[in-house]
DNA sequence: CATGAATGAGGATTCATTCAT
DNA sequence: CATGAATGAATCCTCATTCAT
């Protein structure tokens, strides 16, 4: 980390055998990090449980800094694929919050290791600093949209400052699939979504539940 | 061949000279913790931080771990003091929750840097796994004992599980010290103590402000 | 924090090549400690010595103490094989004596510099101190055999007990190994061959020399 | 060890306390040398042994080496003394024999530790080495001049030479200790004693006794 | 003299990266 | 491309010795 590079900068790979040694060592890798954190993170761990030999590593990655900038980027993706899933499966604007604290919570839930893992390392560069933001801020996004609609709609409180208020939401939400998944307090997940969403919906005074 | 220490472990200083360099290394070590993370967290720049020559770490810490440890101690007895502090200066409850968050917050500002850093290396001590549980017990706890007081005051939803709320709670507070303070999202620190606190006090259903 | 191992422990080498530098690791290692002792018996110089870079020796040992290990265990072993040898060339009990003694002198002058440098940090290591003490036991037991042998013959004294006379022969004879080929006092190994027979010879009463 | 010195010479201690310090330290260096080995030989040890502050160590040796220096010589001083007691206590030349070999094996048993210590350390500087030759050579002389009044009073096989009898004599005996002493072979001290004098008796062809 | 802190060179080990085959 | 060996800077730790009080 933080060597200069002197590598051949590693080509994408042309044959098919290479796209697959490509994928085993970056699934290898992220796996390495979200089981077994940082210290198992190295070139070597993640050759061997890609079941190529070591040297291959550097045939597809130009350094350890490399790989973990795509895995954390793969992850980033996801993350805003699934934030776009279903956007409006349900017409109740309290289902909408308990689908949306669920899918929030889960997204969290494969996330949260790696990019915890990454926010910390201050190696990690900039970009990847600065991707960690924009997936937030995605999500900060989507929330305060969704809450000046049902402001708009006349169904929560006027009053409340969207963007403000979803950072707030997301902050809860981030942190507890921290406490569930990775501190392990032993809850369950859909009464903790059902609880959140619960005492939401009467944070913003949401009107129109039963 | 085993080594198997020879050397005595480290006693406390006896002068005062020992006492400000034992103290000088501590809060070295914590600042170079909070402010350049793990990487910099060395006995070498630990000991170039505090002004004293390498070798001098080794008089005062059995080994990197130990000061680790008691830097950890440190922070987590800060947050106890700090969750004492002025259990009912007010006696309007919807002011007690603004003040209790602000409290909150700040602990956590202080703390919430080296608390993470720990937290993924916490595999591999159980000590300090189990003291940063502790730790957030503490205020889960504190939280739920003023709810359970609100509701035998007639003064919030009794339907709420205290316990559950206190963690959803302190999820939320702990998360935004790391969004100000550390990912250094641009926010008033005043006007989100009332964001959480007035949307918490709507989520509870709080009686009794104007 | 604990650390616990991350790098897989160095297996077998592969290739030819790798053969050739392990080897050149173990056999340099044991020169530097029959020449010139314990402190110059560190990773830097036996790599050195092996005309290999730093790093190279932990890819073949996982530690220091493995490779002492490794030596110890080769200098034993060539010890139980060189007692194996010519069991019984001679017809005439004394030149097997005579035999017998050139043969250990020998087995010792090669061991006796690795297998006392170890006896004293043998504390350590339990492995090690065994493995001195089943050698010492070999020759023991080999040599009680051979006076046994004799005293059923009627060719020695039937009073003796074998097992402390053959304590005692072996103490005489390691300790001249090291007489002779490590305090460099100035004997000519075939007259202390002799003079020893001799005096054993005299020792255990043997009949039928002429 | 091996360090350029420059240190002031301490010089000899003037009080009585300062002496009684002294000898506290240099007891204290034995030993622990001889009792926990090499690795526990450190000054901040001996030191602490002795009851006294670390820098004290300073005040009365100029190093470690100038510390096991004198302690390898009141060892050796002390063979020396040990070898003159009672240079005929007995008139039959057997009893003699058992006489001497159990104070040699006496003599080995306390020094036996320290000096192989110091034998292998290549450290150990020339004036040690010497030393411990002379030792030897002191006894090798005592036991080949007794040997040469046998034989002139037709008691010894007049054939034998003296000296290199008396140099194998000298092994066995000395790598006896050590292996009764140092590797704990169960063995009982008068029984080696008297099968190394008969043994020994046999050998030199002694005549005379009943 | 005594004390306990300070020093820093030296030793063991790790691991990201490069290289020869 | 794949392989496994080689490299060496960086890191943690030890301990003999020196120094300030």
């Amino acid at each position: 980390m933080g060597r200069s590079r002197t590598n051949p900068a590693p080509t994408a790979p042309v044959t098919a055998r290479g796209r697959r040694t490509r994928d085993a060592l970056l699934a290898a890798g992220r796996r390495l990090l979200e089981t077994r954190g940082w210290p198992a993170f190295t070139p070597e761990q993640v050759a061997q449980a890609a079941g190529v030999s070591y040297g291959t590593f550097y045939t597809y990655f130009e350094s350890k800094d490399d790989l973990l900038r795509l895995i954390v980027r793969t992850v980033a993706e996801e993350m805003f694929t699934e934030s776009l899933v279903g956007p409006a499966t349900a017409d109740d604007p309290y289902t909408r919050i308990v689908e949306s604290n669920r899918g929030y919570l889960r997204a969290w839930r494969t996330a949260s290791r790696v990019l915890r893992l990454v926010e910390q390392g201050a190696d990690s560069d900039d970009t990847l600093r600065r991707l960690l933001l924009e997936v937030r801020e995605l999500y900060v996004r989507r929330g305060a949209e969704g809450l000046r609609r049902l402001q708009e709609a006349g169904l929560a409180d006027p009053e409340l400052d969207p963007r403000l208020t979803a950072i707030v939401l997301g902050a809860m939400v981030e942190q507890m699939a921290h406490v569930i998944y990775s501190l392990r307090e032993p809850l369950d997940e859909d009464e903790v979504v059902n609880h959140m969403s619960k005492l939401w919906a009467a944070a913003i005074g949401l009107r129109g539940r039963p």
